[in-house]
DNA sequence: GGAGTATTTCACACAATTGTGACAGTGATA
DNA sequence: TATCACTGTCACAATTGTGTGAAATACTCC
């Protein structure tokens, strides 16, 4: 569950407390004071969610939430919504402008971590520590390791990001530059064919306990992880 | 839902606005700047949907469009009007003109996705993601998947896209040259008869679950996909 | 029924895509 | 410094998909 967290807060002390707190729960985080210098912390690297004030200078907190939901790129950013406010009219404009909770000031620390646990689970889940499973397949985050059946799996840490996204995301095509986006991370350059590559090491992982049949190739298109068969 | 869109505008700075939001929306983006230079560009690949400006210079957009609509091979992409009158009369000579849509300016970047994504979704059904069921044919464009009744059948890449656009658009009768421009895409060089092979490949791949019947031959016009027996 | 078209079907060359093993570079570690 | 694990890239092999003629079949209209 270590995420970069982008905080988009005005008031200096309020951002430290929040920057401390994020940091000791194991977040990285990156801090904008204004919207305008969290657009270019963007598009420089996209953070795993990002917490945002609703009271900005210059561009509102929601204006930059809506902008942000119509670029392609950070469409499918998380966001969470501070606000000094209680008005239950706000919260309806925030949740439609595309933000993914809301937390009115004064908050615990407790409150926030858990809130931004909560958004990531539903949002990231490759990014929480939680065990996934697939059939007999188990990947667990926490110490990094994969059990099939209950044999472990020895597989490096390319294939472990490869495989823990595949199985957090399932039943679906995805084609190479997608995977390069999403597993490599956004802004890599490396070939397209360095992911067929992976797909290879990844198989012959998975072939020890005959789990290889779960990547499909999907002629044209990409790779899906499945766990229906053809 | 990427589309290739033509955005035909003379003021440069509205142009390189549109074609911002436009890209950063996973589309495919050609610009123009004069009616004239948006017929060259059709000529050479016919983009997916057409933002077209009221007003330009030389010929203004709701002539272009008429010709457009006038021209077979031109006649369906669907065209987005773009105004900065917000004269009903204008509205609808524009949509007289054989416009889909009418977007006064100013307008937000968020009406802009949301319109363009309508108008796709209705006249290019098959670029959007949605999951399409003619009776118990179920093509899934996510998985990339085609099941009958519960079976998964195998099926190629150009099969699948044939498919698909006989599944978006079916009950009517396709020429050959129609499938080619819709399916192998504008300005492919192949022999019609081409398309009587994948006809016929598709169809024996539907054979095991009994839904060949579904894909129809009208003899001198081509084919139809048609749920309703004839 | 038969001529004249229009489709269906098939086999095959070759194109395109994917799989695979080898290799060199990089950093971390001992 | 030597070793080791890991990465990305390449060349080549294996596989799968594609378009085309040509022959076989079907259909239509005398």
């Amino acid at each position: 569950m270590a995420a970069t967290i982008l905080v988009v807060e005005d008031d200096p002390s309020i951002r430290e407390l929040l920057v401390i707190n994020l940091e000791s729960t194991g977040h990285r985080v990156i801090e904008a004071s204004s919207a305008e210098e969290a657009e270019q912390l963007v598009t420089a690297s996209l953070p795993d969610l990002i917490l945002l004030d609703w009271m900005l200078p210059g561009r509102s907190g929601p204006q930059f939430a809506a902008r942000l939901r119509e670029n392609e790129r950070t469409a499918e950013v998380p966001i969470i919504m501070l606000t000094a406010r209680t008005d239950e009219q706000d919260r309806v404009t925030g949740l439609e402008m595309g933000a993914d909770d809301y937390m009115v000031k004064p908050f615990s620390p407790r409150e926030l971590v858990a809130r931004i646990k909560a958004v990531l689970r539903r949002r990231k889940p490759q990014l929480t520590e939680d065990k996934v499973t697939v059939g007999s397949l188990v990947l667990d985050p926490v110490t990094h390791r994969v059990y099939a059946n209950d044999e472990t799996l020895v597989i490096g840490p390319t294939e472990f990001r490869l495989l823990h996204f595949f199985m957090t995301h399932p039943e679906r095509v995805h084609s190479r530059s997608q995977l390069l986006d999403k597993v490599w991370g956004d802004h890599v350059f490396v070939e397209e064919r360095t992911v067929d590559v992976h797909i290879r090491r990844l198989r012959s992982v998975l072939e020890a306990s005959d789990h290889d049949s779960l990547i499909q190739t999907v002629r044209g298109s990409g790779y899906r992880f499945s766990a229906t068969l053809t």
